[in-house]
DNA sequence: GACTTTATCATCCATCCGTATGGTTGACAG
DNA sequence: CTGTCAACCATACGGATGGATGATAAAGTC
């Protein structure tokens, strides 16, 4: 066809793809009760009505969000380097992306109608298996059960996230800053080494 | 009189208490603007009219909840022991009282019309201090930072409470039980302590 | 030009908070 | 014993908000 792809004014795609990020970034903000569709369609700069026509409403809208994040989000973590690093990569993914991260967490606290995810489930024991394979090499000390550490380990990246407070307060800098994130990431890489210390002996 | 004072059927500190017990648990729930006060109000077996009666509508019954929670949350550390012991104690009283460990985990997501409360600043200041001593003592390396090690100590032991998912698929346990609240506090007491050691050498 | 897709506007309807109405009933002082 | 006040309850209404919908226009397609 002759049409130059560059600039239409009707654009779907375009279009769907500017709703997602705005409720990604309304729903981060407010969690799902506290999100208006008014201000997402606002912030997308699209009719309210699209909402509906696309997504089938608020309720459709958040789970279009969450399935597009969950195949985004699998491969986020690479687990060619050490220990260290990997929880490094945790805190800084948390930091470029924090919606995302925000989203996960509002997810976990109102989890009544939330259903077990499977593939969320697989991916964690494989995790759990990995780090079991690093026990084994000495990367942490043996009497540490991988469940329980890559749960502490996930945990502690994210607080940028879920204690901002306390970062303010402990820290003195904004926990959304790259400067907290580069300095957490750093300071964890540290401490997960020190883990791997104390097995040699 | 005849009347026994332990019985009354009018009680309003009771009544203000239960009131407050249910908010906290409805707001725990589904957070501020997932909270309903006609829930709140059936939970606590109560008049609905009473809630603006006694704290004036849904924002004050929430403010009076925030401001007794840190007048009871504010003693909940005791430094006495090591600092194993100290995070075990985080992790066990997120365990025991998780309707608070949620209420501040909404806060801190919702964060932009939560004034930074200077009482709270205050206490963090003086944790990051006692910690600062603590790594003298060679509790932990130096070259880890007493307020990074702080945010990263306090967010791992709220792992039950920000991800549920997570621990449920890793450790096969449910979050809120004491099963999973021990075997968490024990790992992560675990994990500190062999920070001291490697500061030994 | 007919037809489909994409988008808009105005409205509709449910929900929810606050509050008014209008009362009932303990507690307690005198 | 009795009057008075505080503590409570049941119902319901007003007003605002917010999410959905129906009719319709504009853009793109054939």
């Amino acid at each position: 066809m002759r049409r130059a792809p560059e600039e239409k004014q009707r654009d779907p795609e375009r279009t769907k793809a500017r709703i997602l990020q705005a409720a990604l970034e309304e729903f981060a903000a407010k969690g799902f009760a506290g999100a208006r569709v008014n201000e997402i369609a606002a912030r997308a700069g699209v009719n309210k009505q699209l909402i509906s026509y696309y997504f089938g409403g608020k309720e459709g809208l958040f789970q279009a969000l969450t399935t597009r994040w969950q195949s985004e989000e699998s491969a986020f973590a690479d687990r060619s380097s050490s220990l260290g690093r990997l929880v490094a990569g945790y805190v800084r993914a948390n930091a470029e992306r924090r919606d995302f991260g925000k989203l996960m967490i509002w997810q976990g606290l109102t989890e009544d109608t939330v259903p077990p995810d499977p593939a969320f489930a697989e991916d964690v024991r494989r995790d759990v298996e990995w780090l079991r394979r690093r026990r084994q090499a000495g990367e942490f000390p043996a009497d540490l059960d991988p469940a329980a550490l890559l749960v502490a380990l996930f945990t502690m990246a994210s607080a940028g996230i879920v204690y901002p407070q306390l970062v303010r307060a402990a820290c003195d800098l904004d926990p959304a800053s790259t400067e907290f994130g580069e300095y957490y990431a750093e300071q964890l890489e540290k401490l997960i080494e020190h883990l791997a210390e104390v097995t040699d002996s």
